[in-house]
DNA sequence: TAAAAATACTCCATAGGTATTTTAT
DNA sequence: ATAAAATACCTATGGAGTATTTTTA
């Protein structure tokens, strides 16, 4: 049982359809859909009606805890957030479509992991205009 | 931010010490170390102190906020684990050891994760003795 | 028949292990 | 000198993606 499962488990209930839950937690439809089996085989319950998308009994209570442990999960985040001193929060990067396209993504990627409290914003001009 | 990571950090702070977490968590010390280290790295806060394995400050926070969760957690696989009915709840399986050592770890390991309900107990005796 | 969910498959990130080095007592 | 933690490296698992099939309204 993970965090992620259960975010993807709110969204679930919280929308009613699979396709509406991944947009919500920025997944694919597949994905909620297998997080949500390998949770069900987990628990060793049916958690979702698959017809009407509602939460079955065991799915409710579910539902509960997951909202009480994310909340948690949120606090947490954001107390220890506050705590934070110096440290670069922002960082603006200007380029082309093509850099923006072919070489940034893995460096981004690896960035935002080591950086993880840095926002990252990108803004794509012609080379010239970003020169 | 995972479970698991909660739960030796829980460990970490509650046994003081990464060797004694590890085997309080079934993990090995390295395992502890690193995901101590994504913890601090994911939250921007060191948590614990290397010399005396206490917390610091915001572990401090952090381990109060993760008590409270791993026992919403536990207390959500209680609670549906009471919701059981009908369902098969232990295998006791009988083997020699050459079969217990070379074929059984990738079987188990699978009926393991496909039925997680069950507990399987073991036997080790000859082939005779088993026959 | 159209929309939604499940399945098949592939790939890659990451968690965990062992072996080893570094650090601290 | 010894014990503990960190680092290096490797492997395997599983989570997520795309493409596709199946299901249902």
């Amino acid at each position: 049982m993970t965090v992620e499962a259960l975010r993807q488990f709110r969204a679930l209930v919280e929308t009613g359809g699979f396709r509406s839950a991944a947009a919500r937690v920025h997944r694919s439809q597949p994905a909620v859909s297998q997080q949500l089996k390998s949770l069900e085989s987990e628990l060793g319950h049916v958690l979702l009606d698959r017809k009407t998308c509602k939460p079955t009994p065991a799915g409710l209570r579910l539902y509960e805890h997951a909202c009480r442990l994310l909340t948690d999960v949120e606090s947490i985040r954001r107390e220890l957030g506050e705590f934070d001193e110096s440290r670069v929060r922002e960082l603006r990067l200007g380029t082309s479509d093509t850099t923006a396209l072919y070489v940034l993504p893995p460096v981004i990627r690896r960035f935002a992991r080591a950086m993880p409290h840095t926002h990252v914003e990108i803004v794509n001009r012609s080379t010239s205009a970003i020169a």
